[in-house]
DNA sequence: CGAATCCTTGACACTCTTCAAACTGTGTGG
DNA sequence: CCACACAGTTTGAAGAGTGTCAAGGATTCG
């Protein structure tokens, strides 16, 4: 069925937020996957499509987002290997917004008929797959926040903060420093600001000596001080494990 | 059980997103529910709370909003009758953020525990709750989109858009005229905006003959002209019926 | 009738945007 | 190995949109 083991991430991933048991494993590792390679800032679905399937990131970065107006662009969210991105999509038929690669990715679809069925024959599968979808929201909720009553500042450091954390819990960062594939124009568009004045409040942060930011590593160099400014708590990330 | 019939408004609720079944209806109409009357301007859970139970709204208006800062309130949705604003306490044992009335209210409180032994039972019916929250998100955002992306005259244009739809969709509304309980501090909370800026731009939408908004109604006198200033597009209420 | 709440107004300050140009780094083909 | 192109970053100057503060006016309700 799934090509390798694509799907492994996908249990690991669930794994580390309710215990599975080998049947609800099992359940999982046999659903069918169309494995594919996407170049950089190619769109996987797209604003009005009606999609069939759902798409688990398996390597590479992705992001949603929607275009307003005369072009302007506002991105939803950020996505890291494990996510399914496009998860709502299994009980919202349209989309409302698209979902496009920042790097080159790798991909597995799943179709929505094996997820429902799953979502059915395993009660606890089904839930921890809502549960995802509930931090996704809460995530949103969070940034609605930054861009109605935080200062710019404020918004790159909390933003920072956030993906440093995401990425340490899937391994993908330690030592306070990550990856960082987005460019200023993204982080603009993420933070509801002008890539300029995201340039500039960035030579500010690192000229208080919060954070590195070259080639494509991000090095976080004062923590605590990058929390405090942001005013940043990571409750909303829900990463704690539970049981179902 | 359950006094009166205060569930029967969720049960006609999830009926209008996908046609349930007896055996579903009679389900949902045998959950337990305390049902109490609210002051305006009361917490019902708290950012940190870990709640054991949803509430179903079944009069009156309430809002979900976090605190930042010394005091700035940023609201992140409006809810009306028939929502079940916490449903997400489902699944995320704490609360990122707090719940409260805006008007007098009045609600049921359904434990946890029966709404998660009937989404096991009734699959079915356990989709269209998780549909609902997947809705929520949508709603996010949009508001998201707005305030990274548009002014202050489309944002208000946006949400009155937003709020008349909805409640036109439970018979609250109609003929481009609905209740509006809302001041212009919650309206300014809720899109980012000062209250004096919010205040400002009303007076504009009402001297291009927009809307009349006195007393505690909202009179939408230009529907036309209110979605194209506001780039309105209903997709992501995702009003229409779906089968299951 | 008084008190509270909400709305309105003015003046001023500031954050952030826009536009346009120059600069830097990196990969590619000759 | 250089020249070039391209994408991304940096800089400056000017201005729009929105926030803040503070005070006065209008409603509503008991």
């Amino acid at each position: 069925m799934a090509s390798d083991h694509s799907l492994n991430m996908l249990v690991r991933r669930l794994d580390s937020i309710a215990t599975l048991s080998d049947a609800e494993r099992q359940a999982i590792e046999s659903l069918p996957a169309r494995t594919r390679v996407l170049k950089p800032g190619q769109d996987i679905v797209r604003d009005g499509d009606q999609p069939s399937q759902c798409c688990l990131l398996l390597s590479g970065w992705a992001c949603r987002y929607k275009v307003v107006g005369e072009g302007k662009r506002q991105i939803l969210s950020f996505h890291i290997p494990g996510d399914i991105p496009d998860l709502q999509s299994l009980h919202l038929h349209t989309m409302d917004h698209s979902l496009g690669t920042l790097t080159e990715a790798t991909v597995a679809f799943i179709p929505h008929e094996s997820l429902r069925e799953l979502t059915v024959r395993s009660p606890g599968v089904g839930a921890v797959l809502w549960r995802e979808t509930l931090v996704d929201a809460a995530t949103f909720r969070e940034w609605m926040t930054g861009m109605g009553r935080r200062s710019a500042y404020e918004r790159i450091a909390h933003l920072f903060c956030e993906l440093y954390l995401k990425l340490e819990a899937v391994e993908l960062a330690g030592e306070h420093r990550c990856p960082w594939p987005l460019t200023q124009v993204d982080l603009g568009d993420a933070t509801g600001l002008s890539n300029v004045h995201v340039n500039r409040t960035l030579q500010e942060m690192r000229g208080q000596g919060l954070i590195t930011l070259r080639g494509c590593t991000l090095v976080i160099q004062a923590w605590d001080e990058l929390i405090r400014a942001s005013e940043f708590d990571p409750t909303y990330l829900h990463l704690e494990k539970r049981a179902t």
